[in-house]
DNA sequence: CCAAAAGTGTTATGTCTACACCCATGA
DNA sequence: TCATGGGTGTAGACATAACACTTTTGG
């Protein structure tokens, strides 16, 4: 922050006593699991540059607050919903010329919600969409500004986030099934996971679900009714699933 | 970044056509090793505020530069080394009142290095110095502005750094012994390592670390040589040395 | 020869994976 | 009763941890 070198000469043509004003953003990657593929929320910009083309919803930090509480703003203001405890600050991004008109750093967040309907209900829903990202990162859907980059980040992020804390249950409902559950890995991973081995290591780890007694009815094509869960308190200390290492990768 | 919120109202006292200049830093942690103990590089500061107290190298972004750009300079300016491939962006701070006297958002960044003679010679050696962390986190020492905060988030990065990636390497020289690789897991996780098993695991890691067939003289105190080895390619996708499960953890 | 540190072998225990098998439902 | 998905059992492969034992040095 504002220590200065010590090296007693300042770098040519840079004056230690002014400090270059730059403008600082909040940019918040939501993502949502919706028909078992994971989706990001875009919204569409009105105004140039990059005008009508995707954007991640952010905006500007004011001096009054903090970076967390700028993106719990932010993605209040855009959303309507409240989802502090899963902002996750993953990366700030300030490469010169990241925006046409003037020097900007941001600092990205990341965050998983459920309950879809909501979420667009709260914003205005004319500017703001669901997308795939497949769709995204396939090049199909352009995005403004270095917004790929930071979406590339942010799901990077997620994979492994999903390792290493229990942040899976943020995307499944209330209560869920281990097949929901189970859908979230294997979407996020792209992956195939054996659903008996899965169901022991959830239920292995101690306070990550909880069994509400209660079961799920089955789908119109039948099948043993699943039972519901709910989560538990214990999503800080690691999570149980680990991704399996591919063949070629194993010494 | 740029894009502003989508709802339609500005919130109250902020202008959406304006933005609020901020100060844009960053800050450079440098931990190495030293007598067996994690330690981390501090310049003392020259001026107000905070004159005369410890503070983690830092200094201003150009607008023309990178964030990474930008700590890979002041690095070198502090320090004289060029450690760009160590250099890890690990998290922003932008509390308000965090710098007394302005707007200021610091980008902190994280590098691990050998070689301590070389690094303090290249900067200016009144001012810096290589401190035990210890020394700083159990309060013996204070540190300016936030610094204290972003020390406690270094040392936590590094300690999830050293089971994910590789980096224990960028710790030692550039031959090292297993005994003093295991020193570095030792010191930073304050945890004792099976020496055998250690080795068994460094050694399955294919590319992980190479033998040079030489081998290192023994302590006054005898002992059988320790073969040298040297850093492999490969550390990018996950180390081979994992945490144990502290007993109380387990289910 | 003894102490110290490096390196190897061995065994018990735990975890992961694949897959066979049983259970409960809709049509 | 059959197809479908949920849930349990289990055996082999693999990984981990503890520790005895051998090797090679300095004193």
């Amino acid at each position: 922050m504002a220590t200065r070198t010590t090296s007693g000469q300042p770098p040519p043509g840079y004056d230690p006593s002014q400090f270059p004003p730059f403008a600082v953003t909040v940019d918040v990657v939501i993502l949502t699991m919706s028909e078992g593929a994971l989706n990001v929320l875009l919204v569409r910009r009105g105004e140039a540059p990059f005008e009508g083309m995707w954007a991640i919803p952010g905006g500007f930090k004011r001096p009054a607050e903090t970076l967390d509480g700028a993106a719990k703003r932010e993605l209040a203001e855009e959303t309507g919903v409240d989802a502090a405890p899963v902002l996750k600050q993953f990366r700030a991004y300030g490469d010169p010329g990241r925006d046409p008109r003037m020097d900007v750093v941001t600092v990205a967040y990341l965050a998983v919600l459920r309950d879809v309907g909501a979420i667009v209900a709260g914003s205005d829903a004319a500017a703001a969409s669901l997308i795939p990202v497949s769709d995204v990162l396939n090049g199909q859907i352009d995005l403004a500004f270095d917004h790929l980059r930071i979406l590339r980040d942010a799901v990077e992020r997620i994979r492994v986030e999903l390792e290493v804390s229990g942040i899976a249950t943020a995307f499944v409902g209330s209560t869920f099934t281990m097949a929901e559950l189970r859908a979230v890995y294997e979407a996020i991973w792209g992956v195939q996971l054996d659903a008996a081995n899965f169901r022991r290591s959830i239920v292995a780890e101690d306070g990550w679900v909880i069994p509400t007694g209660r079961r799920a009815r089955p789908g119109s094509a039948g099948g043993r009714p699943a039972e519901l869960y709910r989560a538990g308190r214990a999503w800080k200390e690691g999570g149980p699933i680990h991704r399996a290492v591919r063949p070629e990768e194993r010494k």
